[in-house]
DNA sequence: CGGTAGACAGAGTAC
DNA sequence: CTGTCTACCG
């Protein structure tokens, strides 16, 4: 233990020694808290003889957690059950013991977002009396009220309609032996108040209960929190509201603010020696982040030295930006496994895909779980789950059509009105198929030779989860059907359902085992980082990089309206209506190690149409004298570099030729001869035009 | 029921 | 420009 505590600074040793409080660790970027949090379950455990099983740990995401358990089991040297889960993992493992309570087997599956979408269409299909919004913005709404806990905290919306929706969403969630991710916390809670002797349980049992990124928590986890903590035991938060960036699912800032009110005998302790970056980089982020009035305050500091200036630059459009920053990766000879380049939005990787796979650049794109929402993936696991969970509608619904052999909706709501009688158990209406009276001898047909292959099954004995998979996905023909698609797309399906099989050789074909990986891939789905350590370049969402540092980090399109965001800003038209993008970029300047290069563009290419685009107000806001500024105001008809006869594109008169360009009072004007107008001259830094190849 | 064409709307972050 | 929804036909 001795070794621990000299590791630590004087303000991280404080947090160690001080045990009498309830305590929020105000922890900056790169101030080491994870090394403090896990610092302190040690000392709880060797020098306070608290067994592990008493700690509770809880954090965002799973591999957070496991860093956590990894650091604390290599310290102690033997393994233990130590609780340390992200907020829906610890509630999705109390209600596999509970949930007989709130009317679900201890089998139930998680509906992700797109399933809870899907089963919010059909509603909306079958209830056309109901006012014509989407199935996002219903499932927004039911995310929102399950957050709140069942309060009704919407203005502006038709209360009983969206109650009529919610209800029949509900009831579908139940014939299914299914919860969506809120459920999985408010249900709990519901539990918890319901049976104040199941709550004490939990209670007597977690004498500390400590949490990770306390920022991001909402409503509910608060409450949660709030009923774990009863008076003998001790809540230990690390958190830091300036890089609090999940307003959009329901993260309150105020838990953290209020903190020193929510919880008695509280006390703040400040983390504020910077171990990641650089002075002028810390610099930087403190005068952006100066800027927010959201803040209890603090100031980092740094011990590194002074390093480089940050590079400011702009860029005629995207794919220029893209062009300039290899420049600067191969000037300053960046090393590309330690360079990252982050953005607001996801979809502004595509240019650097294009131009990185053009000049055979390596490079990964991190933290996107599109792997696990591809649409042959997710039908691979809904065989599983449901297998697992025969009652599972929307998984059931989402395998059985493929390929397709007529069984559309019509079917389905035959064989889910039947299921009535076995339970909701599905299985059990296809083993029992032909007492389905208004089923056409050839759909029955199909069905009963779909049982078959779930009922021959259980005689193969089958060892290990891949196997399993290969099975379903053979006898299911839906290798065949993806393979009929002629196309480098039905391809790839196969080789991804192929990925997903050999992913999975590992895991028993015991039912526990397979309950746990269903988890796993639903709350956690293994991310692309963390295969392949190659050399490559690193492209990620801001909030994808939070908990990451980097040596080198660019970010990219700092343009008003997209970061910041002017979605993000619509939400809320409050006084502080900038500051959780201003948090948003924050983070990600804190990411930086060494060398931190902004950019924008002049023009950006929106909805097919090149639009000019102004430079973010945060770029405003960094000290001038820590950057080094490399703008140029060029027009960008000029940077297109248009020439007597070019072919152009004009929004409003559509395609023309250009004739002549002439300079006059100092501009440049083209005369075009549009194909359905006559000739117009038109003032090249006024208007928009898009080059033609043809 | 399934496939497709053509209209239409829409760019945000994710357990 | 791209993904999604709708309407219609086989």
């Amino acid at each position: 233990m001795e070794d621990i505590l000299n590791s630590l600074n004087d303000e991280q040793k404080n947090v160690i020694l001080n045990n009498d409080n309830n305590v929020l660790i105000l922890a900056g970027a790169g101030t080491g808290k994870t090394r403090v949090i896990t610092s302190k379950i040690i000392y709880f455990i060797k020098e306070k003889k608290i067994s592990p099983g008493n700690i509770l740990a809880v954090t965002f995401t799973n591999k957070a957690a496991n860093e956590m358990k990894a650091r604390v089991q290599n310290y102690l040297k033997y393994d233990f059950d130590l609780m340390i889960k992200t907020f829906h993992s610890f509630c999705a493992y109390i209600l596999r013991n509970e949930a007989f309570l709130v009317n679900r087997s201890r089998y139930f599956q998680i509906s992700d977002s797109d399933d809870s979408i899907r089963i919010l269409k059909k509603i909306i299909n079958e209830n056309k009396n109901i006012d014509n919004k989407n199935a996002n913005y219903y499932y927004k709404l039911i995310q929102i009220y399950k957050q709140n806990l069942g309060k009704a905290v919407f203005k502006n919306i038709d209360f009983d309609n969206f109650k009529k929706i919610h209800d029949l969403y509900e009831e579908y969630l139940l014939k299914s032996n299914c919860f969506d991710f809120e459920d999985l916390i408010s249900k709990t809670i519901e539990i918890f108040n319901k049976y104040p002797i199941i709550l004490e349980k939990y209670k007597s049992r977690f004498k500390y209960i400590l949490v990770d990124e306390y920022q991001d928590t909402n409503k509910s986890q608060f409450e949660l929190l709030k009923q774990l903590k009863g008076d003998k035991n001790k809540i230990l938060v690390v958190g830091d509201e300036d890089q609090s960036i999940y307003k959009f699912r329901g993260a309150d800032i105020n838990n953290i603010l209020n903190f020193q009110n929510d919880f008695d005998d509280a006390k703040i302790i400040k983390l504020e020696l910077n171990y990641r970056s650089t002075k002028n980089i810390l610099e930087t982020a403190n005068s952006v982040i100066a800027n927010n009035q959201l803040r209890l305050g603090k100031n980092l500091y740094s011990n590194k030295k002074t390093g480089s200036r940050i590079i400011v630059f702009n860029a005629a459009n995207e794919f220029n930006e893209v062009e300039k920053i290899i420049e600067i990766i191969n000037q300053k000879s960046f090393n590309l496994n330690e360079t990252a380049i982050l953005y607001r939005t996801n979809n502004q990787s595509r240019p650097f895909e294009q131009i990185f796979n053009k000049l055979k650049i390596p490079f990964v794109i991190v933290g996107s779980i599109a792997f696990y929402e591809r649409e042959e993936i997710k039908d691979a696991i809904s065989i599983l789950k449901w297998i697992i969970n025969p009652m599972d509608r929307i998984s059931f619904s989402r395998f059985i059509n493929k390929p397709p052999k007529g069984i559309g909706e019509k079917t389905l709501s035959l064989i889910f009105k039947e299921s009535e009688k076995y339970d909701y158990d599905i299985l059990k209406v296809l083993k029992n198929i032909n007492k389905i009276e208004n089923l056409s001898r050839k759909i029955c047909k199909k069905l009963s030779d779909i049982y078959q292959i779930f009922y021959q099954a259980n005689d193969l004995n089958i060892k290990t989860l891949d196997k399993l998979f290969e099975y379903y996905l053979e006898k299911l023909k839906i290798y065949e059907h993806y393979e009929i698609i002629d196309s480098k797309e039905g391809l790839d399906k196969v080789s991804n359902l192929k990925e997903l099989a050999s992913s999975v050789k590992n895991i028993d074909c015991s039912e526990e085992e397979i309950l746990n990986y269903l988890e796993n891939v639903t709350l956690s789905p293994v991310k692309d980082e963390d295969k392949g350590k190659k050399e490559k370049i690193k492209l990620l969402t801001a909030h994808n990089a939070k908990g990451l540092e980097f040596e080198n980090v660019f970010i990219v399109g700092m343009e008003e309206g997209l970061f910041p965001s002017s979605k993000s800003m619509e939400d809320d038209f409050e006084e502080h209506y900038d500051e959780e993008e201003r948090r948003l970029f924050y983070v990600a300047i804190t990411r930086a190690k060494n060398n931190l290069v902004i950019s924008y563009c002049l023009n950006r290419n929106l909805y097919g149409v090149f639009a000019e685009r102004s430079r973010s107000r945060f770029i405003d806001e960094m000290p001038e004298n820590l950057l080094q500024l490399n703008f140029y105001n060029q027009n960008v008809n000029n940077k297109m570099n248009l020439k007597n006869g070019d072919i152009i594109k004009h929004k409003e008169f559509g395609k023309g030729k250009i004739i002549k360009i002439d300079i006059i009072n100092g501009k440049r004007v083209a005369l075009v001869d549009f194909w359905d107008h006559s000739c117009f001259e038109l003032f090249l830094d006024k208007v928009k035009l898009e080059k033609i190849d043809d």
